[in-house]
DNA sequence: TGATTATTTGCAAACGTTTGCATTTTAAGG
DNA sequence: CCTTAAAATGCAAACGTTTGCAAATAATCA
């Protein structure tokens, strides 16, 4: 009913009913010290009487500024499963929790639903500042559009890519070669790598792993890594042929995340294979439920609370002309029940 | 650099390049058949060309309409983990592509962040058209005041509740009635309800539960309702301590939601108790996870992707001033290993 | 060909803010 | 009490679209 079209209340009625002038009211509802404290106050508390909002749509027209920032989930296929992997999802809400400490909306999309030309849709139509992109995908092409249009961008990726952006994220090296230390340090001698190494995120991984490998003089041989697709569907079937095909050749894994690594426990639980006396397995991410499994895994953390500040951060700093950079964030083995 | 804010192209500039007037490229772009089609077409050329896109802020000023609207998680605690609950996301997930389908952009906000008036903040301002309510939350008061403002409103909860705003979820009775008969013909007779019946789409399922076991003529006294908390942790917690107070008085649980059967799981499992031979258990949703645990977890699953577009049906059906009514979804059983 | 109608374009006024600058009011100083 | 400076307010022009209406152009018909 307040909301009838109408009679909506507009900065000028109110001003109207406060005897002043619209840039009056203007200035105080944003709190400028140019109004005197005492009509400020009062203006306030009439716009909240009535409860007037300011038109946004009118705002962001005359300041070009938004105040809105287009989240874009950068999947990787066209699976239904990515889209509802629980470790990007953590990263919306932390990023959306950052932003709205900051003052800023959070506009979601995805890549399958995006335009092509993320920097002109979203951008210079006005309908955010900046762009923050959920993983580097397959090629980045699409990202460096973005970068290249010198629109405001953060992308939660790898950030040992080399970039003209800033990339965000985990030391995916790192990871890997704490993942597979601690597999070696277990006991485990044939530990198989999981995932995509394609990816760039995962091929840093994969690199860590090979290093540790490597250090402790352990069989490196080609077979040890196991290309695989991100989902837990593929990791299943992809463990399940695996050990089919040639039996029990390895005695630890290095999944890629979380979900990989539950698909390929659940392959192995079929097959009455013990976690973690016959193979040790451990995971990427820390999601929620990483706790929740049986038995429950051990994983490498990373820290998506810091990591959304840390990329707010980075944009807000591009709004202001100011120098931006990529940011590697540190990981945490979380030593659970999968792993000896 | 196409982006330079000194020089950004607008319409009047594009008019100017064409040789015609502003109403004509306005025309144009928006496809509208006043225009010759060939200047039409030639026209949307020069835009691609030039890549040109119009102001958003410009034309929801002049439009009076967005083509945003805000979605607002509406948790039930302050803990981080009901943000996590992969079940919201997948309907927010699902909501984003409903939305988009139809030309909407989503605006991604939770009832922790967003102002108490939600009326206001987000359709007042300007900043979107609509709301779409994931969640009845404990109270629904918020909610409640935001169809009294007469905003576009549709609520994601239990379509059973008395209400004056269009409510549209699963047939939680239903779910809860064969959720426990499905137990009871796997020959469970002290049967645990696993949840908080304080809530609306919970209190539902109870009503099932309760309705089966009376037919069934089984034990339903109040010792079998364990009130908890919608998170994974409490429900851990609380079968433990349930279990070590009591032993094993149930032979069968009924949980509120995958996340919580999950919870009763691992409890479960610590103690040795073998599922399902000891205790059948059933969850609620069917998350993407729920075929990863060991033993895969037996549920109802809730269909989110028809959910989402019926929502965006009933969400435009208010924007054009049609009428909308709450919709209920059926809910199908899914036999898995976790139940006899 | 000229009158009449249908098609295609252009003019100019909104939409509701913000903000540089001019103006008024108040305070300070002599 | 007048001058000058400081503080507070108001005027009016943007911001970049869309759209009712008027005008121009093209098509139709007698």
């Amino acid at each position: 009913m307040s909301l009838s079209n109408e009679n909506k209340l507009t900065l000028a009625g109110l001003a109207k009913l406060a005897g002043v002038s619209t840039s009056t009211v203007s200035r105080a509802l944003n709190d400028n010290p140019l109004i005197k404290k005492e009509t400020r106050e009062s203006l306030q508390a009439l716009a909240k009487q009535h409860n007037f909002s300011l038109n946004r749509a009118a705002s962001r027209l005359r300041t070009q500024k938004t105040n809105v920032v287009a989240v874009i989930l950068n999947l990787i296929d066209d699976t239904d499963q990515s889209i509802s992997d629980p470790f990007l999802l953590k990263v919306v809400g932390d990023l959306n929790q950052a932003l709205n400490q900051k003052g800023y909306e959070l506009l979601l999309s995805n890549s399958h639903m995006a335009q092509d030309d993320w920097a002109n849709y979203f951008i210079s139509s006005s309908r955010a500042d900046g762009i923050i992109v959920i993983g580097q995908g397959k090629s980045t092409e699409q990202v460096e559009k973005v970068a290249m249009s010198g629109a405001p961008l953060v992308v939660w990726g790898d950030p040992n890519t080399k970039s003209n952006y800033a990339v965000v994220g985990s030391n995916n090296d790192l990871g890997g070669y704490k993942a597979t230390q601690h597999l070696i340090s277990g006991g485990c001698k044939r530990i198989l790598f999981l995932g995509d190494p394609e990816h760039a995120e995962m091929s840093e991984r994969h690199k860590g792993y090979s290093r540790a490998i490597k250090e402790a003089k352990l069989d490196n041989s080609n077979e040890l890594t196991l290309s695989c697709d991100i989902t837990s569907k593929v990791a299943y079937e992809k463990i399940g042929d695996a050990v089919l095909a040639k039996g029990l050749f390895f005695d630890g894994i290095v999944a890629t995340s979380d979900m990989v690594a539950l698909g390929a426990m659940k392959a192995l639980k079929e097959r009455y294979i013990n976690i973690p006396n016959d193979v040790s397995i451990i995971g990427f991410d820390d999601i929620a439920m990483a706790e929740l499994f049986h038995p429950a895994l051990t994983t490498i953390k990373q820290d998506t609370k810091s990591a959304a500040k840390i990329m707010v951060e980075q944009l807000l700093n591009q709004f202001n002309n100011q120098a931006t950079k990529s940011v590697v964030l540190d990981v945490e083995l979380i030593k659970r029940m999968s792993t000896r």
